[in-house]
DNA sequence: CAGAGGGCGTTAATATATTAACATGTCAAC
DNA sequence: GTTGACATGTTAATATATTAACGCCCTCTG
């Protein structure tokens, strides 16, 4: 099967949804998936979609108990980059301080204090590797 | 045709390829949309990929002398959000700070001053918010 | 132990996305 | 005025994604 720097691009709908669903929940049973969608097809058909794409390289599986256990095959953090630069460069060309912004403004109350130092002590370590 | 709160999640590969190069673009011709695809199937297979997208409501066109140019039908602020709601509940749930992290690791040298002074406004006037 | 619930393996049918051929029209250059 | 580049309208073929049926195997429970 093919190889790609950012296999998520790679997918059609339901595919995409379910990868996610599995991405999301970081390892996943099928009913877990399930549960997850919010338009769900049937039981069956979504344990087709995961078979498929572990066929396809995407997911890996593995046994728990009696039942399968499913996650993503590439390294989290790889996939997590991957999506965010691809982001970035198709809906905030060139412009990372609107896409903070966006993010600030979506999560809005629920932002407490310390992650807001976080981000603070984020910026200012950005701030001295640039000067 | 079917609407959704985030029409981008609805389609296929190809598709959803040709409609973020028009995003990127913010209003493409035919051959600029070819131009932005890495893996370019035929001119004439784009052309009726996007005259779907019409068909199907994400996309819009006007006529521009001769040729027709794209664009997305939604808002662009909207999509703009709505993409990153979903990037940070799939990829970052409940990590802010890392998704903002991640940012600034991607944008990396290419992060001016100014740039970085907007950044750090932006986080001032979070922190007024939610004081 | 019979039956129900829940899981997996396999295979097939269907829907949708994807690619592209063919016919036409326009404009600019030779 | 004829040719080539580039555009559109229409329609069809193909590939792929999507859905799901069917059969079998466990394990729990009445």
């Amino acid at each position: 099967m093919k190889k790609s720097e950012n296999p998520l691009r790679e997918l059609g709908r339901r595919e995409r949804q379910i990868v996610e669903a599995v991405v999301k929940l970081g390892e996943a049973s099928v009913s877990q998936v399930l549960e997850e969608i919010s338009d769900p097809p049937t039981y069956t058909s979504i344990r087709t979609m995961l078979q498929l794409l572990v066929k396809k390289g995407v997911l890996q599986f593995r046994d728990d108990g009696k039942r399968y256990l499913y996650k993503i095959k590439a390294n989290q953090d790889t996939v997590r980059t991957a999506a965010m630069k691809n982001l970035l460069a198709t809906f905030f060309p060139g412009s990372a301080s609107v896409a903070i912004a966006t993010i600030l403004d979506l999560v809005g109350d629920r932002l407490d204090a310390d992650e807001l130092d976080e981000i603070q002590q984020t910026i200012d370590h950005a701030k001295k590797e640039n000067r």
